[in-house]
DNA sequence: AACTTTGTACAGTAAAAACTGAACGTACTG
DNA sequence: CAGTACGTTCAGTTTTTACTGTACAAAGTT
């Protein structure tokens, strides 16, 4: 009996080479074997090459939104759309990802309060159509006025009370010498501070005005 | 009998205040009660007081610093840190905050691959000694040059392999139309990708040459 | 009006992360 | 050389977060 057993091995997988190894090391007491070594590439037609393509690139992007506080989950669903070309219903992305309806409609809306994905409209269908914005240099800035400027100004507030409330203690006469200096070393500390968040807010200024773009240029060649 | 009742009432607690009421309430049916509001303020003295709002204050830098990533207690252990002007040992982190050993020896290793915290050497003792960084610029230079260094070549290197894998793709001869002109539109954005990162990775130059400064001066009244 | 279709709230569960205490290794001390 | 003082590793526990399925509300369709 002729037999051919093709066997399609991922490169990154050392393990699974080696069961191979003991798999045919195994077949080989029973049967004759022969071996041909080939390039799994040649076997794999256009289509499948460009989806393995893909999910590498759509696991590095979630990877990458994994370093911004953006769960894994969410950073494929943001790739994959990404490179979904048209824009996909809630069970559209539940079908694509293998996760439940209710994940999608979360992440999706995660996504949506960091605009980098927006509702469309489209006749005709009552789902609600999502699109992921494609301009990264936008998605940085929004990305980081939305999460920065609150925090910024939460910080520059009880700084700014906290120096008064101090400044007033520093100058009352019934306290000791001791707790004056200590608090004369934390005004200076917090001024400081303040002085910073200020920094960070005209930095944040210059995200959303695009003046960022004047120092740093998009494109390499430029200035 | 005379008895006096002094309770000190968190003004942030809603919640607190109207359990008070009703206390209040209940005790009216069986004393005679006279109330006396006083500024609470005026009952604690400068020491107490000093502590109060350094507190408030570490609490609210480690809520910022959670923004970034960073666990409340870690948050908590800097913030606490930069207040306390002396280098501190382990033990005593231990005993300020509450919390196991390990706990505080993992966060200050946390804090130190970030960069906010040094390790700092005494004679005469063999404990560690680790102080705050107090230049919060630099902090945020490092925290974004260490923290995006590595994604974004990691994510350079993924794309510039694919869109080499996707160009060879295109090129061949033996796919369909359709897939040839989805590879076509992979490449466009995997291009658009790559460009931003490298934008990125300059916008993080400008941070570790510190030229930012040029363009957003750390002191307003510069330029 | 009853029946669908669609998205989301909510409660319960699974998975992950933070935290702890005991045990261990290393380096200093007598 | 024991004996002690430190910091860290590791296994186990608690707390938090992510995820799912059911139930429900809103809007559309018949």
């Amino acid at each position: 009996m002729l037999c051919y057993i093709h066997l399609y091995i991922l490169k990154k997988s050392g393990s699974l080479i080696k069961d191979y190894f003991i798999f045919v090391g195994k077949l080989m007491k029973y049967c004759k074997v022969n071996f041909t070594f080939m390039d799994v590439n040649s076997y794999m037609d256009g289509k499948e090459q460009l989806e393995r393509v893909r999910e590498r690139v759509i696991e590095t992007i979630a990877k990458n939104m994994n370093l911004y506080g953006i769960t894994d989950s969410i950073g494929r669903l943001y790739g994959m759309l990404y490179f979904h070309n048209q824009p996909m219903t809630l069970d559209e992305m539940k079908e694509e990802l293998g996760m439940s309806k209710t994940s999608m409609s979360t992440s999706v809306r995660t996504l949506m309060d960091l605009k980098m994905v927006e509702k469309v409209w489209k006749k005709g269908t009552r789902k609600d159509l999502y699109l992921a914005e494609e301009d990264w240099h936008q998605t940085f800035i929004d990305f980081f006025s939305i999460k920065w400027r609150t925090g910024i100004s939460m910080n520059i507030a009880a700084m700014t009370k906290s120096i008064i409330e101090l400044e007033r203690l520093e100058k009352s006469e019934e306290i000791d010498e001791e707790v004056r200096s200590a608090a004369k070393v934390d005004i200076t500390k917090m001024k400081a501070a303040l002085s910073y968040y200020e920094w960070l807010n005209r930095l944040v200024d210059s995200f959303e005005s695009e003046e960022i773009f004047d120092f740093i240029p998009k494109n390499k060649e430029e200035l």
